[in-house]
DNA sequence: GCCCAGGAGTGTG
DNA sequence: CACACTCATGGG
């Protein structure tokens, strides 16, 4: 831990509201004046919009802090680039200006494959608790209970009555599984292979299917192509396009109609989805 | 109490 | 390939 001092990162365009807050990542918590605190790698930060970017208060700041969060955020993503590409589409030109500051995250894959492991057929807040519990009970803790996330290390060495402690359900089986089948260095290696390989890879290990897999290639490995398909994005590509179907099915028309960047197109309209059922607001046209 | 959740695994037709 | 069923549990 290094000497507490603010620092500033320029990041353009970015709304912590929705980059943090639309479900994506899962640490993080919004403050009453509207700043966000949450926990990247072994940082405690809290975020708040400024002029160019973001002002950072760094609670607790590992030394490489500012490294860590401009991976994060994924600052070097030329957004109006992803912005005028996936612009062509009809349905998403115009919404996507709206939220031009939604940016994807980049997660540790470890971290991430975990973290959507348990966010299997859960709402987003239980997935908050959930995570909370467990990096509570076995993460290194940073600073006045705040913890790290756990690394596959420390989830091995758990008993099975503090997993259970935890409240992941039929869950807390998947992430034993998971603890004793990957080698050490598993994930670094994956990080070479193709988006199809990848995903391959990742679903043979137990409580990893589809969805996840493609949550981890995008959130975790940052593969842009990966489109994640959940209950919600059923309804919005039903909603939108009219297409309904298997999940190889949707698969392939997302990365028909998005190419290259269906991830942010995944996550436009996943935020719109979500704000649709809670705000009633939807900031796409319906072809 | 009821409904649903950023699904996966397994079995069957 | 598609579908049906089960799984354990808590937040809204």
């Amino acid at each position: 831990m290094r000497a507490k001092s603010i620092f500033r990162l320029r990041v353009e365009p970015i709304d912590l509201d929705a980059t943090l807050g639309c479900g994506q990542a899962f640490r993080w918590r919004r403050d009453p004046d509207g700043s966000w605190t949450g926990v990247v790698g072994h940082s405690i930060l809290r975020l708040s919009a400024s002029r160019g970017g973001l002002t950072v208060d760094p609670i607790a700041a590992s030394p490489c802090a500012k490294k860590d969060l401009s991976t994060y955020l994924r600052v070097s993503d030329d957004i109006a680039s992803v912005q005028r590409s996936l612009g062509r589409d009809g349905v998403l030109s115009r919404g996507i200006l709206q939220v031009s500051g939604l940016r994807l995250v980049k997660m540790d894959e470890w971290e991430c494959l975990i973290s959507y492991v348990l966010a299997t057929y859960a709402n987003i807040p239980r997935i908050k608790a959930m995570i909370d519990s467990v990096a509570t009970a076995f993460g290194d803790e940073i600073l006045d209970g705040v913890h790290a996330f756990p690394n596959i290390n420390d989830l091995r060495e758990a008993s099975t009555e503090d997993l259970n402690r935890c409240g992941l359900g039929y869950r807390a089986v998947y992430l034993r599984s998971i603890c004793e089948v990957l080698e050490p260095r598993g994930l670094d290696r994956m990080k070479r292979l193709s988006y199809a390989d990848l995903r391959d890879e990742l679903k043979e290990l137990s409580g990893v299917g589809d969805k996840v897999a493609d949550c981890v290639a995008l959130f975790g490995f940052g593969r842009l192509e990966a489109f994640p398909i959940d209950v919600w994005m059923k309804r919005a590509l039903s909603r939108l396009y009219g297409v309904t179907g298997s999940y190889a099915k949707l698969s392939e028309f997302a990365r028909l109609r998005f190419g290259c960047f269906a991830g942010y197109a995944q996550e436009y309209m996943f935020y719109n989805e979500r704000s649709l059922a809670t705000a009633g607001r939807c900031i796409f046209s319906e072809e």
